[in-house]
DNA sequence: TTGTAGGCGTTATCAT
DNA sequence: ATGATAACGCCTACAA
């Protein structure tokens, strides 16, 4: 029954070595002698040694796992993103612990707990939509552990954010519909206080002006991203004595829900009105009517840097933090024209 | 600069007792005074003392890490059964280290390993599509390192195995086309050698017979998944002097591809020929024609299940390995009509 | 070149 | 009721 797996106590001991012996033979330290060095590394390898890395990581005060917290990872953006980290990660021996806060605040503030307990070397998180409070996130600062936050982001300064600003990218949504020949372009956002929307917002106004069109706010609806509420923003916009001929979508499911919707209105997609949308998910490809444009925001390399930017800074040397700098990277989305319709 | 975390030592020496009667105090050790205990609990409380969980289950040689290894959770099916396993694992205090293979066998392996060095206190995973070999795995018998397979299970015996059968289905699915008049009934199925595979082709068979109609092995076509494959299946299907008029697909991507790959060739859907499917993701409803029925196999629950199951593995006292008894749960699929179209 | 000893944070087993 | 000590597996400064 001593059936433990071998430890280097277990090598020194049928060796008449002593442990750090073997411990500086398995590690290549110089001053050893080769024969020695030999004769542990054979009968590890025999063994089938090991080294516990809870054991060296524990000595360390470090464990090699970073925790992520996305909302859910039945979205394709989230499910892509964490394949990002994940391939970074494994590149650098860490390993993900992985959390869904499913848009739930109480949630989310019990999984950092726990991420925190298990003393994560950092955190990767993308926040609830009802997250409005940022003590739990915050509170890690003291525990040393380093938080990146990612797409979702907190409207908060001196904080690491990587995310992906839309604002270029709406303008030239507009621009290119424009081109098409669309002058009355209509916008379903998303819930006001997320920095998402107040940046497609802006995208939009600004992109409508450039164009020399008047914004007219009645164009602009918004939705809190539940199939119901996308419904009533469309109703709504066909209601106008002045109905619009393209609507641009906060995101893929909302583009999803609103052309059902306008569907079984009577509504002719893409003849009567383009609808346009951000994200650009895979399944979008098998709908009856798939976006002719939309915003890809590479949600995988997203996740791959953000994750890089992680490790580099877990093994930057700590005593710089009186240059105190933020991550703060934004990058840019691409415009992607639907090759079949148009 | 000593911004280390509190530890009992900590407390032990600003109360000036020993470390033993921090724990104790912190743990309600019967043996321990009132007062003691109260000052104790007081401090711990003020400096913000967290235990040290590393170095508990370091101690314990337990990790409270279970390995989860799935092919890719883009796919609905797994995003699912993780979000159920981490919901299980959540409430008893496991995390989930996680990887996916992306159906690559030399990625599973090294998975594999890394979770075996992390040291997981279990291994739940569903097989690669490459994987014919299970060395990696059955290793990890000599590290006491239980492993579940899931719903992609091995063709070996006396390993737990939890997945959804779907021969009853399969068979009840085919009653179902036959009630509602279809008589000329072709399979679309995956690669042969997924378990899989067999049992769809099994159930197939039998429910045909079943309904005293003939086995014609020219209905039943197979792909391996991808699109090409699929649209190969598809035009061979249609190339017969007898065309099918139901066609059952090995999964929700083959029938999206299906679909598209005969909708392009001029057939029309659900008129000439009813398509059905396995797996009823969320995104068909979407689709310009969604399945008329599906088996649902419910992952949410069977990660759930699975994870459950792992924990009960691991709190089970050892000795018991004379009984020793393979989990082998066999879960029902369920039959969803949809409920828009016919 | 090799051995000894101390430490990482916690708990359990002695002893007091 | 409390303290001292060993142990978990590994590393490393120091001693030999």
């Amino acid at each position: 029954m001593s059936s433990k797996l071998p430890s280097t106590k277990e090598i020194a001991k049928r060796l008449n070595v002593s442990v750090s012996t073997v411990s500086r033979a398995l590690n290549n330290h110089p001053r050893i002698g080769i024969s020695t060095k030999e004769k542990v590394k054979k009968l590890a390898e025999e063994l089938g040694y090991e080294p516990n890395t809870q054991a060296i990581f524990f000595k360390q005060s470090k464990t090699m796992v970073i925790g992520v917290i996305l909302p859910s990872i039945k979205e394709g953006f989230f499910s892509e993103a964490i394949s990002g980290m994940e391939e970074a990660a494994l590149q650098h021996d860490y390993t993900i612990l992985f959390g869904q806060s499913y848009d739930d605040l109480e949630k989310e503030k019990k999984i950092v707990a726990t991420m925190r307990k298990k003393r994560v070397d950092g955190l990767i998180i993308s926040l609830s939509k009802q997250t409005n409070t940022y003590e739990h996130l915050l509170q890690l600062e003291k525990y040393k552990i380093p938080v990146i936050y990612f797409d979702r982001i907190p409207a908060i300064k001196n904080v690491h954010k990587i995310f992906c600003n839309l604002y270029n990218g709406t303008v030239e949504l507009i621009e290119w519909l424009f081109d098409k020949g669309q002058r009355k372009i209509a916008f379903i956002n998303g819930p006001d206080k997320l920095v998402a929307s107040k940046e497609r917002l802006q995208g939009y106004i600004d992109g409508i002006s450039r164009q020399k069109l008047k914004v007219d706010m009645q164009f602009v609806e918004k939705t809190d991203l539940t199939k119901e509420s996308t419904q009533q923003a469309v109703k709504k916009l066909f209601q106008l004595k002045n109905t619009p001929n393209a609507i641009i979508c906060f995101n893929d499911y909302v583009y999803l829900d609103a052309v059902q919707c306008a569907e079984r209105m009577g509504i002719k997609i893409n003849k009567e009105v383009l609808f346009v949308s951000y994200a650009n998910l895979p399944i979008t490809e098998y709908t009856a009517h798939p976006p002719v444009a939309s915003l890809e925001q590479f949600p995988y390399l997203q996740g791959e840097k953000t994750m890089t930017h992680m490790i580099n800074l877990l093994n930057k040397p700590k005593q710089e933090h009186a240059s105190e700098e933020y991550i703060q990277e934004e990058l840019k989305a691409r415009l992607i024209i639907s090759n079949t319709i148009i």
